[in-house]
DNA sequence: TCGCTATATGCATTCTAATGCATATAATAC
DNA sequence: GTATTATATGCATTAGAATGCATATAGCGA
């Protein structure tokens, strides 16, 4: 059906048609994030970030991987990544808060890696 | 402010996140096409259309033209084009409807070029 | 075990956009 | 002038998304 193309067309500009979801994206763009530092960039309460996480996590947009307390979502969504391109440009660098509390952006010992794999569970 | 390209992107999308809205610049971007066109190809109430064309040309989306009784609209805005690529795929052939009345879609002599030069005023 | 912290969920409320429809405007033909 | 047709506008109503907030869940450490 012809109809399908247009109706997923109008799901992918609604969820980015959101002022805080598309901030969300944008930084996911640049690498991984969890949820405190999003908040911490957003300045928004962190029950709403986690919404809006969820209805672009339901969605297929991201994907978020459990890490002891810390949830660290990410991108994965290609077609997703190339309207923000077309739209904002290339993506910028990932913005590094000292505001976010999250062993990541502490201290840089736990960083990209993940040395220990330890378990990490995806987010459903 | 790099606030204002994320509004920028939102206002686009937001234009986008509509199915009638949506299917009329996919409509568009296959060239010119009157009101009645519209309303014939989308089934829907003419004030409705002129509705949705309204908040498009006031979006700078789209223009139209206006020829005797009947305005002639068309996508003037490239970055909706690339947007509709992306998501919509190529550009289909433009629908030419028995349902819609216009000189244009009946006798295919008015057609075009538009042949003795007559008054086309702009729609503001 | 209990307490603390990060994240998630459920739900009520508030806004904004979508829709429907009556009517206005503009151009043509008579 | 009047009548007719295409399109536009204004406005009331409705539907759905956005937001706020209380509370639930899950993992860690003592």
């Amino acid at each position: 059906m012809d109809k399908d193309r247009y109706r997923q067309a109008v799901r992918l500009f609604s969820l980015l048609s959101h002022p805080v979801r598309l901030r969300i994206v944008d930084e996911l763009r640049r690498g991984e994030a969890c949820v405190c530092h999003l908040q911490a960039i957003l300045k928004r309460p962190q029950p709403y970030i986690s919404q809006q996480l969820r209805v672009l996590r339901e969605a297929g947009v991201i994907e978020g991987r459990k890490r002891g307390l810390y949830v660290y979502y990410r991108l994965i969504d290609e077609q997703v990544e190339r309207l923000l391109l077309e739209t904002l440009g290339p993506a910028g660098e990932p913005s590094p808060l000292p505001l976010c509390a999250c062993p990541r952006c502490h201290d840089e010992a736990e960083s990209l890696p993940l040395p220990g794999g330890s378990v990490a569970a995806e987010v459903r």
